[in-house]
DNA sequence: CACGGCGATGTAAACGGTTTCATAAAATTG
DNA sequence: CAATTTTATGAAACCGTTTACATCGCCGTG
């Protein structure tokens, strides 16, 4: 194929001149230019793009380190990171199912040299030392972090605040008896939804350390294995916060295969606001959080860092997760509607 | 950053050396080779992949053009494709999004030189010939193309028999008056599935030209808003094929805000089947579809052009499209298991 | 008219690796 | 022990770009 020296010899130029006319197109003289343009055409000459990134140190590729692409949650962060990269003219390098430090060190070390930065959630993986050692050579913004890290940008999603939330809203409708349903134990997020979760049952009273938890993976089938112990404990739970939508879909399930019907017998929340959520049945109460905005902020940041005055602090960004009220959590409970005129309808 | 000059300063050796260690480590002395790896793990080197690329023309990625990454649907395709990948050892460089041919040949443009191959799903984009430049300079895989491309690897997913069937399965509960929720116009999955559906119809002395057929985009709220048209019809049909479960889901909802109840009063089927359709209510009966195997037979097909013999053919693979029967569909209906007694249970 | 400045272009040195070829030392062979 | 093969290494070319620097007319100016 074409190179720039082909192109060059065919205009009849230097191949120094066919490259400003690719880069610097005001440096050559109109004429020449086109000639330029026209022996490029001719030739189908397509610049090779590792001989570029090799002399300018510059790659105008952003890495993805990921833990694994399940569901339509991270597949959202990917959708955000694709659309603000490409806007801004940046090609994505994705990798995902990284568990060790041993791992995500050689992802990121297959990337050298054809991104600028890396973006990286790895909420049970990596350990702060391994991503500083990948910081001392790119860019780093990390995506809902378990931990800081040294000059990192980072954007997260308040967990606890939108778990707390969750979980109030379900005592101020009067139930007293909520069981969660956690993430994977070692998850960042799935710890700061549980941390949430309790923070709001303290906050009422309620001794956290008594509270039903059941583990779950952040999938249907765990929200549905999940939901099939805690629908047969007596007595059953009045209400179940599963700590994403996935497995409160699995509970959604398993509590129609026991003849539990929600909201009346039992009351659901989720966390994430995935698209069906609203179309569930029935409509899934849950928290809201924009995974779509999390991807695009990340590269938002990444750019300020990458093109923007090299002193550029990291950045740390908290995005909101409130919650959406529907209908899986039904109306006040008897008791706490003569507990509390207010809450009466 | 320490480059591979450095570490053969530091080892006393020359840089033809360092590399040899890196990749024929049987052609150097074992002393040698020890001296150079602490040299390496001092000086903490990293190779530059981009210049690696250059020199081999090699490049251990490869590229992936994705229509857009709405849903379950494509992130399994991605987790599918990247699973395969990095168990070869290649990396994934993402981009989607694409409409016109301009545009993905744009993306292709930016690739060359950091992928050794390029996988495509375009259902609405990219003509034969944008198809066929790109050929020239890289192999291509399609996925799920609505055509044939010279010397390009495909895998596909039979939409026509799936849409068949599933709308078989409806004729053969004793529905009659069955409509369809579409994909997008253009869109060559949609198309197949339509057409597997028309030809059900036809197969059973139905006139397809007389189907009722209401538009969608694949997308929940598509599902959602045909659902209240096709639910508001008198006569209401009896039965809804969605040309996908996500639009199955908004049509759910739909029946749901309507009192319509499935399946008594209609009965619904979809096609994918996403992880949660069998924890929906009712769980949903649809085509189901391995789009994290497509992915994978993507990279196999990819791996078996890049590393196989050169004169590899271009294969052609069609993956299976299978009814799964659920409770969305209900039993056959009264009129029908008159008709024929063999459908009584 | 000599000269400084500028616009247009070419020359050649990077960038950071891999790999061919040459060479020297060591091992093998008859 | 000489001849030959094998092993271990280095020198240098090369991959396809960008870019600093040099060159060369040409124009305007004093």
């Amino acid at each position: 194929m074409a190179t720039i020296r082909d192109v060059a010899r065919a205009a009849g130029v230097s191949i120094a001149t066919v490259s400003r006319v690719f880069n610097n197109q005001d440096l050559v003289n109109d004429e020449t230019a086109l000639r330029v343009m026209q022996a490029a055409v001719a030739c189908d000459y397509w610049p090779n793009e590792a001989a570029k990134s090799l002399t300018t140190s510059h790659s105008n590729a952003f890495g993805v380190l990921l833990p694994d692409l399940f569901g339509e949650f991270y597949s959202e962060i990917i959708r955000g990171i694709d659309h603000r990269a490409r806007q801004s003219g940046y090609q994505i390098l994705l990798s995902s199912s990284h568990a060790s430090n041993e791992d995500v060190l050689n992802a990121a070390r297959a990337m050298l040299g054809r991104v600028d930065g890396l973006m990286m959630m790895t909420p049970d993986g990596a350990s702060v030392e391994t991503v500083e050692r990948i910081r001392k050579r790119l860019p780093v913004v990390l995506l809902n972090p378990g931990f800081l890290a040294a000059d990192c940008g980072a954007v997260s999603v308040d967990n606890f605040a939108g778990a707390k939330a969750a979980t109030e809203h379900l005592l101020g409708l009067g139930h007293r008896e909520i069981a969660m349903i956690a993430g994977p134990a070692g998850n960042s997020d799935a710890d700061g939804r549980r941390r949430g979760y309790q923070a709001a049952l303290a906050g009422f009273g309620l001794d956290p350390a008594r509270a039903v938890i059941e583990p779950g993976d952040f999938r249907e089938t765990a929200g549905h294995a999940a939901g099939l112990q805690l629908l047969g404990r007596t007595p059953r739970p009045t209400a179940v916060f599963a700590a994403n939508d996935s497995m409160a879909i699995g509970l959604l399930g398993a509590a129609r295969e026991c003849g539990v019907r929600v909201p009346e017998d039992v009351a659901v929340v989720g966390f994430d606001d995935l698209t069906i959520a609203r179309y569930l049945n029935p409509p899934l109460t849950t928290v809201t959080i924009d995974a779509y905005g999390l991807g695009r902020r990340a590269v938002a940041l990444m750019l300020a860092a990458v093109e923007g005055d090299a002193g550029s602090p990291a950045v740390r960004e908290t995005l909101p997760a409130v919650l959406t009220v529907r209908e899986s959590c039904g109306t006040p409970r008897r008791a706490a509607v003569a507990q509390s005129p207010l809450l009466r309808r």
